[in-house]
DNA sequence: TATAATGTTTGAAC
DNA sequence: AGTTCAAACATTAT
C-alpha cells in the first residue's frame, strides 16, 4: 500500500482518538497485551507508515504488499485487533516503537504532508547517483512514494527509469519531485472518493505510450526489481 | 489455475 | 567488514 492509502486510513481511524482500547487480540508477536486500558493519543501517518499513539509507546503499522485493514471483524486470522471502536488489520508488520523514534521520521520529506519541503528533497536529490527509478523509491527521500507513483512521475516526466539521477537538468528534477507530490496528492483524492486510481493512471501498467502510442517496454529493474514501464522513444535517458 | 504484484526487514552468503 | 541477495510474510486480481 502506497502512502496515500495510509494517509486514507489515519484519516478514517480519527474517530477513534481519545477512546480507550478494552480488548486486544490477533496473531502479532509484538506485546499486544499492554495496550489494554491505554487511552489512544493519537494517529499519524507518514509514508506508508501509520502510527498509533498511545502515552509511553506507539504502535507501526506497515501494510507492505497485501496489508489491509478493517472496522468489521472478517474471518481470516487477524494481525492485530483492537476494540476502541473496533479495529482490524491483516497481514501487516506491527512494530512496538517508542515515541522518540516517530520523530526520527522527518515530515518534511513524506509527499503527503502539508509540511513537505521541496528544498529540502532537492537537496537529497540532487547528487544522488543511483538510477532515478531508486531515488524515487527511497523512502527516506520520498516518503510515500509507491511502485504505482513511481511509475506516473517517470511518464510524466519522461525521463528513462535507468537515468542517472544527478545527470537528469535541475529544471527536469524540480518537475520529478513536484510531480510526486502532486501525483500522490491526486491518488489521496481519488481513493477519498472511493473511486478506481485506474482512471488516472497513464503509465502504470500500460503497455502502449501515452504519447506515441509505440509499444512500451516493461522489465523489473533497479535495485528492488519492480516493475518499470517506459518508451524508448520518448522516454530520455540522462 | 498459475502467476504476478500498491513492500520491507532479516540474516546468510559472498 | 561492508555489500548483496534470497527468503519470509501473505492475498487477490487476472
Amino acid at each position: 500500500m502506497e502512502g496515500p492509502g495510509v494517509k486514507l486510513i489515519a484519516e478514517k481511524l480519527k474517530f477513534v482518538i481519545g477512546e480507550k482500547v478494552v480488548e486486544v487480540g490477533g496473531n502479532t508477536k509484538q506485546p499486544k497485551e499492554q495496550i489494554i486500558g491505554k487511552e489512544l493519543l493519537n494517529v499519524k501517518s507518514h509514508g506508508k507508515n501509520l502510527f498509533l499513539i498511545f502515552d509511553d509507546f506507539v504502535v507501526k503499522v506497515h501494510f507492505m504488499m497485501f496489508g489491509s485493514f478493517s472496522l468489521e471483524e472478517r474471518e481470516k486470522p487477524v494481525r492485530l485487533k483492537l476494540k476502541l471502536g473496533n479495529v482490524y488489520f491483516y497481514n501487516a508488520s506491527i512494530k512496538f516503537i517508542s515515541y522518540n523514534d516517530v520523530k526520527l521520521y522527518d515530515s518534511e520529506l513524506d509527499v503527503l504532508s502539508k509540511k513537505w519541503n521541496r528544498k529540502k528533497v532537492m537537496g537529497l536529490m540532487k547528487n544522488d547517483k543511483r538510477p532515478v527509478t531508486d531515488v524515487l523509491l527511497d523512502q527516506a527521500i520520498f516518503a510515500g512514494v509507491g511502485n504505482i507513483i513511481k511509475n506516473e512521475v517517470i511518464g510524466y516526466a519522461k525521463v528513462h527509469p535507468l537515468s542517472k539521477t544527478n545527470n537528469i537538468p535541475l529544471a527536469l528534477q524540480r518537475k520529478i519531485l513536484d510531480e510526486a507530490r502532486d501525483f500522490s496528492e491526486v491518488f489521496f483524492q481519488v481513493r477519498k472518493e472511493g473511486k478506481w486510481l485506474r482512471e488516472k493512471m497513464k503509465f502504470y501498467r500500460k503497455y502502449k505510450c501515452n504519447y506515441c502510442s509505440q509499444k512500451i517496454t516493461v522489465k523489473k529493474i533497479g535495485k528492488t526489481n519492480r516493475m518499470t514501464f517506459w518508451c524508448e522513444k520518448c522516454f530520455v535517458k540522462y
